[in-house]
Formats: C-alpha cells, sequence, structure tokens
DNA sequence: TCGGTTTACGAAATCGGTTTCGTTTCGAGT
DNA sequence: ACTCGAAACGAAACCGATTTCGTAAACCGA
C-alpha cells in the first residue's frame, strides 16, 4: 500500500500527524520536490517569484522541516563538525569549545565533542566513532600517543589541529604565539627581579607545545643571560608537589620567578604555596599559562600569558570550512590547500603576582 | 549506467578508492545485502556460524564501515545526543560534559553539543538546530525563559532536563539533592560557630534550582532558630560587590557564616574578599556549591557542597536512552513513561574554611 | 515571424543502508 | 515417506531528500 498522502495539515486539530516530507510540500504548492529542494537551498536555478512565495506560504504554515538524514545521504555532507577535547577541565578547553560552538553555529553547522580525557586510547576510539557518525570534518586537541591514526584521519577527511600539534606534520595547525607568550612572562618575571626563572611542566605532558614552550623558555634565558632551568614535575600528586616544595624551599630567600607551563601544572603549585601560607614567599614572582578565572583572585592576581582563545577558535573553524569546502566541491585532489600553521597572538596580564 | 562493481580492494595499491558499499560487502561474501545487514545489527533472524565468518572476514579485511547517513534515514535513528549548556566557564557545566560524553560513548552514541552562554535566543536556537540536525533526544541544562520551547521539543522528541527545572513541570529531571546540601552547609557554618548566615545568590540566576536552595535556606534557619538571610547581588561586577562588601563589613567580627549558591558566585566572593586580604577576616566562615579545583587552595580549603556529577550524568543519560528506547520501540504513546525527578545526592567536603 | 538561447520546472535516478515478505532448506515428528 | 515448522537467506521496496537531465515556455534579436 502507498504512503497515505497527507493532507490534514491545516485542520484544526492539533494532533500530532507523521512528518511531513518535501513531497507532500511540494503537492500542496503545486510543485514538484525538485522545486521544494531547489528552494531550501536556494539553488542557482531561480524560480518565479511567485512559486518561491508559494513554497514559502506552505513550509511556513506546515512548520516543515526538512530531514537530515535524508539530506546527508543524498549530499554526503552532515553540517556536523567532530571535536575531540583533550581535558575539558581545562578552562582553555572550556573556553575553546564555547568558541568553537558560536563559530559553527553561525555556519549552521553543530559539534560532536568527545572527551578523551588525556587517554590516547579513548582518543582512538572517538576518533573513528565521530568519523563513523558522519562529521564532516575533525577539530583534534590531542593528548598525544595516537600520531598515525590522526594522521590516517587527515587522510580521509579534513583534520585541524588545536593548540596540540602531532609529530607527523602535515595537518594544519591553530595555536598561540607560544614563544612570544613565554618571552612575555620571562620579561615580566625579570622586571619584577627575579634572579632565577624555573619553568614548571609535567612529565605527562610531552606535547610538541609543551616542548616549544620549553625551548622557548631555555633560548629567552640565555638570550638574556639569565640563570634558570626547566622543572619537570613527576604525575600525580605526591612527588610532584614535593619536588616543586623542594624548588621553591631551596631557593627561598633567592629571587626566584615561577611559570607554570599550563593551568593545570599551576594548580599543583598554588597547592604547594598553600602549605607555605597564603601570601607569597618574599622574593617569589608566580605567573602561569591560562587565563583560568581564579587567577586574578589567587596571590592577588597572579601574571599570566592569556590565549585567545575566541580567536582561535574561530580560526580553526574558518579553516576547517575551507577544507570541507574543497572535499566537496572539488573531485580530484588537485587544489588541495597546503597544510598551514596558524598562530593567534595572545597577550600578557601583568598581575600583581610579578609586581617589584 | 549502473555503478561499477569494486573488487579491487585487496590489491596491493595503497590508493584509497571509492568507499565501500554493503552492497560490495555482499557480493564479496557471496551473500545478499540483507544477510550483512542482519550481521551488523546482529539481528534475531539467525545466520550460519559459517556465513557470520564469511562476512566477518570480508568487513575485516576491506575495513568496511557502514555509513550512518544511509542508517539514519532508513531506522530514523541517530544515535545522537543533543547536549544545550548553559555556562560551559561552570565547571559544573564542563564536569557534566565529560559525564555525559563518557556515558553516551558506552552506550554507541555521540553527543552534539550547543553552548547557551545563558542567552536564551542562543539556547532557543541551539534547540531547534540540534532537533533538526536529528538528535534521538535531548539533554537541556536550561538557562531559563525558554520554558515553553522546550515543552514543545519535549512533546516531539525524548528530553531530559538537567539540573534546572522548567516552570511547566512533566519533564524529566535529573539534579541534586539540594536541600540536603545545603542544610549540610548551614550545619557546617553553625558548627563553626557562625552567628548569622547569609546565602548569596545572583540575581540573573532565577532558575527554580537557585529557588529551592534559597528555600531550602529560610527553612533550615527557623527549624534551627539562626538568624541569617538571602543576599541577591546585582548582575555585572562592580554593584554586586560592592553589595558584598557592603554586606562583609556589615557584620564584620560578628561571626558571619556565607554560603555560595554556585561557584560563579563564590568567584565574585572571592574577589570582594580578596581585597581585604589573603587570608579569610577573623570570624568569617565561608562555604560554597559546586567543587571547583581551587576550592581546596583557597584559603587554605573552601567547605564545599559537591554534586556527583558523574553519576547525573549517567542517570541522564540512562534515563534519555530509556525514553529513546520507548519511542522508536512502540507504536503509539500508549507506554509512555511518567515524567520522573530524579535526585542524586551530593556530599559536604568539609575544608577549612568552615572549621572552628 | 522565426531560429536560438535562456529560464522555470518536472520525471526519475540516486545516495546506502534497513526491513518486509517470500522462498528454500533442513530437521523433527508420526 | 510425508508433513510441518522453523531457520537461513534473498529480492525488492523503502526511508526522504538531492541532482541530473530533459522539456516546455518565455524571451530576444534579426
Amino acid at each position: 500500500m502507498p504512503k497515505m498522502a497527507q493532507t490534514a495539515d491545516n485542520w484544526e486539530t492539533g494532533c500530532a500527524m507523521a512528518q511531513m516530507r518535501i513531497k507532500d510540500i511540494a503537492a500542496e504548492a503545486g510543485v514538484s520536490p525538485a522545486t521544494v529542494s531547489r528552494y531550501l537551498n536556494n539553488r542557482p536555478g531561480q524560480m518565479t517569484e511567485e512559486t518561491r512565495a508559494r513554497i514559502a506560504a506552505v513550509i511556513e504554515r506546515t512548520g516543515y522541516r526538512p530531514r537530515a538524514a535524508a539530506r546527508n545521504l543524498r549530499s554526503s555532507r552532515t553540517n556536523l563538525i567532530g571535536v575531540i577535547l583533550a581535558d575539558i577541565a581545562n578552562p582553555f578547553s572550556s573556553a575553546m569549545l564555547e568558541g568553537l560552538s558560536a563559530s559553527a553555529a553561525s555556519r549552521g553547522c553543530s559539534l560532536m565533542t568527545a572527551i578523551s580525557g588525556n587517554d590516547p586510547a579513548k582518543e582512538a576510539e572517538s576518533l573513528t566513532r565521530l568519523i563513523d557518525a558522519g562529521a564532516d570534518g575533525l577539530v583534534v586537541n590531542t593528548c598525544g600517543g595516537n600520531d598515525e591514526a590522526i594522521a590516517a584521519a587527515a587522510g580521509r577527511l579534513p583534520v585541524v589541529l588545536l593548540d596540540r600539534d602531532v609529530a607527523d606534520g602535515g595537518i594544519d595547525l591553530v595555536t598561540s604565539n607560544n614563544r612570544e607568550l613565554v618571552a612575555g612572562l620571562v620579561d615580566a618575571l625579570a622586571a619584577a627581579g627575579s634572579e632565577r626563572l624555573c619553568l614548571l611542566t609535567e612529565a605527562s605532558d610531552d606535547s610538541p607545545v609543551r616542548r616549544e614552550r620549553a625551548e622557548a623558555f631555555t633560548d629567552e634565558l640565555s638570550r638574556r643571560g639569565l640563570a634558570g632551568e626547566v622543572v619537570t614535575l613527576a604525575d600525580g600528586g605526591a612527588t610532584g608537589v614535593g619536588r616543586l616544595d623542594e624548588t621553591i624551599r631551596g631557593y627561598a630567600g633567592k629571587r626566584l620567578g615561577l611559570i607554570a607551563v599550563n593551568g593545570l601544572v599551576f594548580l599543583r603549585l598554588t597547592e604547594a604555596l598553600a602549605q607555605l601560607g597564603p601570601s607569597l614567599p618574599a622574593g617569589l614572582k608566580i605567573s602561569t599559562f591560562d587565563d583560568y578565572p581564579w587567577n586574578h583572585v589567587l596571590f592577588g592576581g597572579v601574571t599570566t600569558a592569556a590565549q585567545d582563545t575566541l580567536t582561535i577558535a574561530e580560526r580553526v573553524v574558518e579553516r576547517l570550512s575551507e577544507r570541507i569546502d574543497v572535499v566537496t566541491t572539488t573531485v580530484g585532489d588537485a587544489a588541495k590547500l597546503a597544510p598551514k600553521r596558524i598562530e593567534i597572538p595572545g597577550h600578557i596580564e601583568h598581575r600583581a603576582s610579578t609586581s617589584r
């Protein structure tokens, strides 16, 4: 039995009927489905103003919404962007998510999100799940350990890396100007009178970004002829805090200046410092990456290398859209875009923790 | 011209060929597409162990993955859960997102996320966008002002509210045991010797949850015969902090006890307190909802009503899945599930800020 | 008035799975 | 041996859009 035509939409009954299909709209407007489709996607093949109005009226009246699944099937486009975040607890990630969400929405896309929790296995699983779910492209803030899988994914659909690079290279990356930001923090500490600087990093975070910051740090030290070192905290609590404690105590009174390489390291730093008292020890200056809301409260304000998360997010989506358009437009890979590294300038928030 | 059969999958060429279709797998395994489909969804109609093995082998060898769009179209199921969060900056939200992500993944679902940023217009837009994108169900952490739209959505697909109720009622809600948590904080403050208690709330947050906490607070006060009031901070910075400042100074030395109704209010409280010095003023005891990572660092540790975000997330997804299964299984709405309110017990983290 | 080009639109194929329904095969019961 | 029921599987319809291709009408300059 053929599906019964649905005509009863304008009855006064509020009864929810089975969804309208494009065919029904077409019939109601006295045109063909093709024309309605053209209307929906405002295709070049134009139609009479009158036809357009008639279709618009029917759609308006019936509240018709095209089914995404059907559209996706035919056009092999979902308008879904997959996002994999390493650590949502990090405010950098949540700020990023907000930015990505807004940017995507402004282009009519929705976000599919996955949180790896810094677990490579979960990240790999998310990768395949998002691809299987039909993402048009992927934004990956990798936790590391999946370089080959990510490269493989990038071969199958557009991928833009967020903040963290993979070893392979050859994939778009959007990141902050880490070298300049490190220099800015060193600058702030030096100006505050610090004589010896430490960059605090985590063993578990062995990302290229961390290494880039570490490199920039030592470069900057030698450029200025300053003393200092990179201190890598062991993972987990106790050992790390112990090492930290030792570092701080070891230099107590020696005009020590610290840089936390990211927000989580900074958190551990504050834990260690909290054991020494509510105020910063005399002569100790601190600074950190990632502008957590608490940074301007703790210790009267902590000097911060703030990343421009909104712009980063916007550029990520922009770049991804470019690639998606290329994929769905050109047939071959002739006009392939060359992989690009996009650096978004952040800025230093000078606060009390590096005042003289 | 019919689409050319694709047989060259096992050639040693690494060239990416057009995707395999179920038809190709079927041909390769010497069965019909229907059988492969049965295999993929392990349907009741069983097949020979030998057939199963042959199909498995082909799929394994070719790395075939069924296209979600086609599957979605026919089955009108996407395995996508839409999530709308009011404020991702709130760690409660990011913790929730992590939990939802994990719970969804364990059921083979992906999350589509939208951030309203506490903007009702954006929330409404997200609502329609996620529905249009084909979400099987929605998780809504509403910012308010869209009660009718949310109710309408709940009429069209499964919806579970997260933490914040809507006026209408009649929709599933998962939340913490707010009354008990408030009582717990009052308890902690009273035990710490506070003689007068204030619950700090925000004007912009007029959610039922906030009101529930406020009600519980005043109930608890009168039950114990304690003095106190609900202090509503104006939105934005200055006025709010001013009011707060006044509140604190006005009671300085009078054994004041404070409860921040949520993490954001607590942030503003710490800002105000920071102006008074690095340590808590003598006699002032503070506590807050939402277990931010800083809560055990600031002021030597802040007593916190911690919500069990993981369990909340798990129950949200569980409930939503139930509803989705009902919708896709039963024809009519005969066996409709009655709307349920699910309370997940949180707990009080007793820390230094309420020690005697 | 007439060939030629553009414009507006419809018929039908198509995307790649799922699902229904029917057919064949096989084993068990009598 | 013969019937009957269940199990295993295939043929074909189907989900609801998009897109190609074709055609009729409108337009246009000579």
